[in-house]
RNA sequence: GCGGGUGUGGUGGAAUUGGUAGACGCGCCAGACUCAAAAUCUGGUGUCCGCAAGGACGUGUCGGUUCAAGUCCGACCACCCGCACCA
C-alpha cells in the first residue's frame, strides 16, 4: 500500500524547484516559434478572488501546453495597482493609498505563488511605480503633440456634499453613496483622447481578429456604432438661429412633427431660459444619471420652448421645438427632428405631449405605429412611391440641393474622457501657465510623481488642495504656474502594459522596439468578458495612437482573446432574512442549517460571488486545504471555460479526490511497468494494443480539447484515460509496456493543469528530468483507427439496434449486417424496404413502409 | 430602453457541427471491506410501462424542413450580463 499523497511538501518542494531552476524565465530566441500568453493583470484588492484563480489557470493551461509544444513562452504578471478603491480603503482605514496597495501586492503575490502558475516573475510591473506611468506620461504629451489629447467641458456626476465627482458605481438611487446627497450633472474641464479618429480603423480592424470571440467582436462593432445618415439645419423662425440636426431617415422628413434639443445643447438656454418652468425642467434633467442605461430608462420628459422652426420641405409649416431628455449632447449634434410615425422614441414623447404622428412609410404588413421597417413612401411629395434606401438618397440631395445639409457618418463612440478628479492616478503631466497657457511638462522633468503628504480629511481632490505639489515654475516663462491636478483614468495603465514586461530592465526608455517587435502581439489574451469592450477598445485605439506617435507596435496588440465565464456561488439566508456564508452553514439530514446553532438556513440562487451577499469563497482557504492541483482542477473541470462556473464544495472534493486517487494508482502500478526507457517491444497483444489506442486518441484529443480552450473536455479525457489504466492489469511485457507507455502520456497530458502531481509522479517513474522543460507526447497515427465501430440503425428515422463492424466495411456489408439484424427484421415486420441509407461509421437508415 | 448571451437527467455538462442524446464529473441507491465510522473498491442510476425481452416518451414552448433535428428555419417564453468615472 502507498504512502498516503503528502500534498502540502510536494507542491512546496516542485515550485522551489522551478524558482530555483529559473523554469520559465524566458529570453528572446528567434530560433524558435514564440507564444506570448497574457491573462489580464489583476487589481491588487488585497486577496486573490476566485475569479484570478479561474483566469490564471487557463492561462497557466496554455502557457504549459503551448511550451511543451515547442514554442518559447512569455507569461508575465503584473498589478494594475493604480484606482479608486486604494482611495476608499484609505478613506476608511486610516491608511495611505500606496502602503495599502503595495502591501496587498505582497500579500497576492504569495497568493499566486502557492498556485505554482508558469510565471517569469522576472518581468513583474506595478502600474503606480513612477517608473511604470512615466512612460504613460510621455506618451500623453506625445499624444497631445499629435492631436490625440485635448481638452473639453463635459457632464460629470457632482456630489455637492462632498464637492466631489462620484464615479457612476458611487452614484446609488441618484443620490452620493456616502454623503446620500442628490448628484447632480454638471460641465467640467477635462481631458480627452480622440479614439474617435480611428473609428473607422478600429472597425475594420475587427474583420482581422479571428481567433476573438464573435461576441465581443459584435459588442465592439456594435459600441463604435456607425452609422450613415445626414446633418441638416433647420432655420428657427423669428431670429437668424440654425438647429444642425443628425438623422439615420432623412427619408421621413415629411413625418416629422417636431424638433427636440438635449437639456445642455448650446441653443436651449437662449430659446426657452426665460421661460416659466424652465429652470425645473434642467434640474429634474440634471438628477438623471449620466449612464446611457439611466438616461434611456428615464421617463420621457420634454419642454416646450414657445419656438418654432421651418419645414425645410413644406413651405409654410413649422414644427415646435421642445427641449428633451432623452436626447444626448454626445452623439450626431445633440438635436434632432422627431418622427413619430417611425421611431419608438418619438412616439411615445408624441403621445405624451400630443404632437401629430404622421404616417409617411407604408408597412407591408400593416404592422400598428410606430412602423420603423422598410416600405414605400408616401404623404412625401418628390419621395412618394421610393423605398428606404432610394428615399433616403433622394432627402439627402434635396438637402445638399437647398444647401442646408449633407451626408455624413455618425460614430456612436465618443472620445475617451480620462480625466480624474482623485489622487491615486497617474498625474496628468501638464502645467497651467497665466501667461503661456497649457504647457507640458519637459521630458527631462518626467515623471511627475504624486506626492505622499496627502490627507483626506477635507472632501474633494486631494492633489488640488495639497499646500505645495501643484505650485511649479512654467517651463517657458518661469513665471510661477500651476500643475494639472486631474489624473488619469486608470484604464490608461491597462492599454498597454503587455509592452511594459517586454524590456523590464529598460526602466528608462519603457519598451525597446526590437524585444516588442519579438513578442508582440499577444498569442493569446485571456480574461474576464466584462471587458469585452472598454479595456479591449482602449488598447487597440492605444496602438493606433502610439503608431501615430512614432512608437513600433503593431496594429492589433492581441492576436487571439478568450474570455472566461463568472464565478458563480449559491446564496444563503439566516432566519432573520439576512445573507450568511456558505463557511458558516451545513447540511443536516438534507437541509441547511447554521453550523454554530442550528438554526434553518434558506438555499437561493446560484448568482455571481459578490460581498454583499456573502457567497464568496476564498480560494487561500481551499488551496490550503486541498492543494493548488485539486483547485486548479476542478476550476477547469466540469463547466466551458466562456461560460458561468458554479463553485461547489462537493466538486473541489471530487477533483481532491481525483489527484489522490491518480497519485495511489500510479505508485501502486510502478510495479507493474518495466523500468524507466525499457525499449518497445516488437509486438502487443490485442489487449495491449487496445490500451495503446486509448492512450494515443487521448494524446491527440486532450491536444485539440487545449487548443480550443474546451478544457472540461481535455479533463474528461483525461479521466476516461486514467479509468482505463487504472482497471488494466498486465499479463505480459508487451502489455507492461503498454501501461507504462499509457501512465507517462496520462502524466504528461495532465502536467498543465496539476503541474506539481505530474512533476512528483514522473520522478517517481524514474525520470531524471523535470516535466516543466519536457516535450508533450508524441502520437503514433496508425493507433489513432479503431478497427471495429459500432453504429446505429434506424428504421424509419427510430433506433431499432446497434451493429459492430469492421471499420472499413463497405456500404453493402454495413446494409447487410444491419438488415440480418433480429430487432431490425422485427421492426420491419414485412413491410417493403424502400430505400436504405448508409452513412459510412455513423449510422445505417431503413426506409420502409 | 439599447446591445450581448444562455436554456439538454436530481445536478455541472458531453454529443466528431444534420447521423446511437446524456461522455466525464457531482449527487443518489445497493454491495464489499470495517466492531463501527471515515477513506477506498465494485455495480446501478433520463422518465413512464414491464419480471424480462422490449416498448413509449424525452434536449425551454409552438410550428416547419429532412430518410434522420439538441443541432437548420420561423414565431415565442424564461433567465443572466454590459451600457462609457468600478476594475
Amino acid at each position: 500500500m502507498s504512502e498516503r499523497y503528502n500534498i502540502k511538501e510536494t507542491e512546496a518542494k516542485w515550485r522551489k524547484v522551478w524558482t530555483d531552476k529559473k523554469s520559465f524565465e524566458v529570453t528572446e530566441d528567434p530560433s524558435k516559434p514564440k507564444s506570448y500568453v497574457l491573462a489580464m493583470l489583476p487589481y491588487p484588492s488585497g486577496r486573490i478572488h476566485v475569479g484570478h484563480v479561474r483566469n490564471y489557470s487557463l492561462s497557466d493551461v496554455v502557457a504549459r501546453y503551448k511550451k511543451a509544444k515547442g514554442f518559447n513562452v512569455l507569461n508575465p504578471m503584473g498589478w494594475d495597482a493604480l484606482g479608486l478603491p486604494a482611495e476608499n480603503a484609505a478613506m476608511e482605514r486610516k491608511t495611505h493609498p500606496k502602503d495599502w496597495t503595495y502591501e496587498n501586492i505582497a500579500q497576492m503575490k504569495a497568493q499566486l505563488l502557492s498556485m505554482g502558475l508558469a510565471i517569469d516573475w522576472s518581468r513583474e510591473v506595478a502600474t503606480c511605480d513612477p517608473s511604470y506611468y512615466k512612460h504613460e506620461q510621455k506618451m500623453f504629451i506625445d499624444f497631445y503633440k499629435q492631436g490625440l489629447a485635448y481638452r473639453k467641458e463635459s457632464m460629470v456626476n457632482w456630489d455637492p456634499v462632498e464637492d466631489t465627482v462620484l464615479a457612476n458605481e458611487q452614484v446609488v438611487d441618484g443620490k452620493g453613496w456616502r454623503s446620500g446627497a442628490p448628484v447632480e450633472r454638471r460641465k467640467l474641464y477635462q481631458w480627452f483622447f480622440k479614439i474617435t479618429e480611428f473609428a473607422d480603423e478600429l472597425i475594420k480592424g475587427l474583420e482581422g481578429l479571428d481567433r476573438w470571440p464573435d461576441k465581443v467582436r459584435t459588442m465592439q462593432h456594435n459600441w463604435i456604432g456607425k452609422s450613415q445618415g445626414a446633418e441638416f439645419s433647420f432655420d428657427v423662425v423669428g431670429n437668424d438661429e440654425k438647429i444642425k440636426v443628425y438623422t439615420t431617415r432623412p427619408d421621413t422628413l415629411f413625418g416629422a412633427s417636431f424638433v427636440g434639443l438635449a437639456a445642455d445643447h448650446p441653443l436651449a438656454q437662449k430659446l426657452a431660459g426665460d421661460k416659466k418652468g424652465y429652470d425645473d425642467f434642467i434640474k429634474t434633467c440634471q438628477s438623471t444619471g449620466t449612464s446611457e442605461e439611466a438616461i434611456e430608462k428615464a421617463e420621457k420628459i420634454g419642454f416646450d420652448t414657445g419656438h418654432k422652426v421651418a419645414h425645410p420641405f413644406i413651405k409654410g409649416k413649422e414644427l415646435p421645438i421642445y427641449l428633451a431628455n432623452f436626447i444626448l449632447m454626445d452623439y450626431g449634434t445633440g438635436a434632432i427632428f422627431g418622427c413619430p410615425a417611425h421611431d419608438q422614441r418619438d412616439f411615445e414623447f408624441a403621445t405624451k405631449y400630443n404632437l401629430d404622428i404622421i404616417p409617411v412609410v407604408q408597412s407591408p404588413d400593416n404592422d400598428p405605429l410606430p412602423y420603423v421597417g422598410d416600405g414605400q413612401l408616401f404623404n412625401s411629395e418628390f419621395l412618394n412611391g421610393l423605398n428606404k434606401e432610394d428615399g433616403i438618397k433622394a432627402a439627402i440631395k434635396k438637402l445638399e440641393e437647398l444647401g442646408i445639409g449633407k451626408s455624413v457618418t455618425n460614430f456612436r463612440l465618443r472620445d475617451w474622457g480620462v480625466s480624474r478628479q482623485r489622487y491615486w492616478g497617474c498625474p496628468v503631466p501638464f502645467i497651467h501657465c497665466d501667461t503661456c497657457g497649457l504647457i507640458p511638462v519637459p521630458e527631462d522633468q518626467l515623471p511627475v510623481e504624486l506626492p505622499y503628504d496627502i490627507n483626506y480629511d477635507k472632501p474633494g481632490n486631494p492633489l488640488d488642495r495639497h499646500p505645495t505639489w501643484k505650485n511649479v515654475d512654467c517651463p517657458e516663462c518661469g513665471k510661477a504656474a500651476q500643475r494639472e491636478t486631474d489624473t488619469c483614468d486608470t484604464f490608461f495603465e491597462s492599454s498597454w502594459y503587455f509592452l511594459r514586461y517586454l524590456d523590464p530592465e529598460n526602466k528608462q526608455t519603457g519598451f525597446a522596439n526590437e524585444k516588442s517587435n519579438y513578442w508582440m502581439p499577444v498569442d493569446q489574451y485571456i480574461g474576464g468578458v466584462e471587458h469585452a469592450v472598454l479595456h479591449l477598445l482602449y488598447s487597440r485605439f492605444f496602438m493606433r495612437a502610439l503608431k501615430k506617435c512614432g512608437y513600433e507596435v503593431p496594429d492589433e496588440p492581441f492576436a487571439g482573446l478568450f474570455t472566461q465565464g463568472m464565478v458563480t456561488h449559491q446564496v444563503f439566508k439566516d432566519k432573520d432574512d439576512k445573507w450568511i456564508s456558505p463557511a458558516e452553514i451545513e447540511q443536516r439530514d438534507g437541509k441547511w442549517v447554521k453550523s454554530s446553532d442550528g438554526s434553518p438556513v434558506k438555499a437561493g440562487a446560484v448568482t455571481k460571488m459578490s460581498k454583499s451577499k456573502k457567497n464568496v469563497v476564498d480560494p487561500q482557504d481551499i488551496i490550503d486545504t486541498y492543494g493548488a492541483d485539486a483547485a486548479r482542477l476542478f476550476i477547469l473541470s466540469d463547466s466551458p471555460p466562456d461560460r458561468d462556473l458554479e463553485w461547489t464544495e462537493s466538486g473541489i472534493e471530487g477533483a481532491w479526490r481525483f489527484v489522490n486517487k491518480l497519485h495511489r494508482t500510479v505508485i501502486d502500478s510502478i510495479a507493474d511497468m518495466p523500468a524507466v526507457d525499457t525499449p518497445k517491444p516488437a509486438s502487443f497483444s490485442d489487449k495491449a494494443m487496445e490500451l495503446r489506442r486509448a492512450a494515443h486518441q487521448t494524446i491527440v484529443g486532450v491536444a485539440d480539447d487545449i487548443d480550443a480552450f474546451h478544457m472540461n473536455k481535455a479533463v474528461a479525457r483525461i479521466r476516461e484515460l486514467s479509468n482505463t489504466l487504472s482497471g488494466f492489469k498486465p499479463q505480459d511485457d508487451g502489455e507492461k509496456w503498454a501501461l507504462r507507455e499509457g501512465y507517462e502520456a496520462l502524466i504528461r497530458l495532465f502536467n498543465p493543469m496539476m503541474p506539481h502531481l505530474a512533476e512528483e509522479l514522473w520522478s517517481q517513474l524514474g525520470h531524471k528530468t523535470i516535466l516543466a522543460e519536457t516535450s508533450w507526447p508524441a502520437h503514433e497515427e496508425d493507433l489513432l483507427e479503431a478497427d471495429t465501430i459500432t453504429i446505429g440503425v434506424q428504421v424509419n428515422g427510430k433506433m431499432r439496434a446497434s451493429i459492430t463492424l469492421p471499420a472499413k466495411a463497405s456500404k453493402e456489408e454495413a446494409e447487410k449486417i444491419a438488415l440480418s439484424e433480429k430487432n431490425v427484421q422485427k421492426a420491419l415486420d414485412g413491410q417493403t424496404i424502400k430505400k436504405v441509407i448508409v452513412v459510412p461509421g455513423r449510422i445505417v437508415n431503413v426506409v420502409a413502409g
